[in-house]
DNA sequence: ATTCTTGCAAATCATTTGCACTTTA
DNA sequence: TAAAGTGCAAATGATTTGCAAGAAT
């Protein structure tokens, strides 16, 4: 399916900025700010505006084709992979990924007067590259 | 134990500005920010800066008294519970609370390669007083 | 005396907002 | 031609930094 029609599917009006950004989270599995898209996709799109690439990922996530994930306090990381998985933050580098080989915890079962609409679970320490310097 | 001697056997200093943020983030479930601390001791101690009550707090989550929890991607949260327990944001009033009568998810396991050195457990939905209005 | 701790003011950095321009249905 | 989407510049808000003053060993 091409993403035009996906994006359209989800009742996101395909613009070619949308079209864009979501092809750019959706290639990567390294969990991308608002702001590394936006400096990946300048060179593609030279009036791509921040605001827009910022409002764009806040609609991915309001529809539910994408994941924001607060690791650090400082910045926000976005994730085109919507399903259970554990993320893994490097205190070394900084890299963030997910855990190969792990099926996420499942999400605890909500308590008596709790509605829990989403869970994550979230690792962190040195990825194998940092670990074997 | 007193927190002065609590503090000094964890290799911290006793000062009265670490002793009394530390007696303020353990005597709350609040998981409050560094802001909200500084303003919660402003009166009691009139001359606390917030650079102090920043600079202590990560000094606590160095030394393991303290969890970091990056929550919102705007601001951290800061909590002296530090046994493994679920956390939870309201998405509507903002509230972060641990999730009562739930252990939980052990941490996965270390795919080979990786060493994790902490790991949490974060749910999102609506609380019981926000989902009763 | 020397080292650790604190506080202030200014700087930083990600994100948001207000508003005008442009594109699309 | 009305509505939706985009972009720029300025504002915001949490956190950090540089550095001088104060407290503790």
């Amino acid at each position: 399916m091409s993403t035009t029609e996906f994006l359209r599917e989800r009742g996101i009006q395909p613009s070619q900025q949308r079209i864009r950004i979501y092809e750019a989270l959706a290639a990567t599995t390294a969990h991308p700010s608002a702001d590394t898209l936006h400096r990946e996709l300048q060179p593609e799109i030279p009036t791509l505006s921040r605001t827009t690439v910022y409002g764009t990922l806040e609609l991915f996530v309001a529809k539910g084709i994408a994941q924001r994930l607060a690791l650090t306090g400082s910045e926000l990381r976005f994730d085109a992979n919507t399903s259970a998985h554990v993320h893994f933050r490097c205190r070394s580098c900084g890299a963030v990924s997910d855990l190969p080989g792990i099926s996420a915890p499942l999400p605890p079962p909500a308590p008596a007067g709790y509605r829990v609409e989403s869970a994550q679970f979230y690792a962190e320490g040195l990825c194998p590259r940092c670990l074997s310097l």
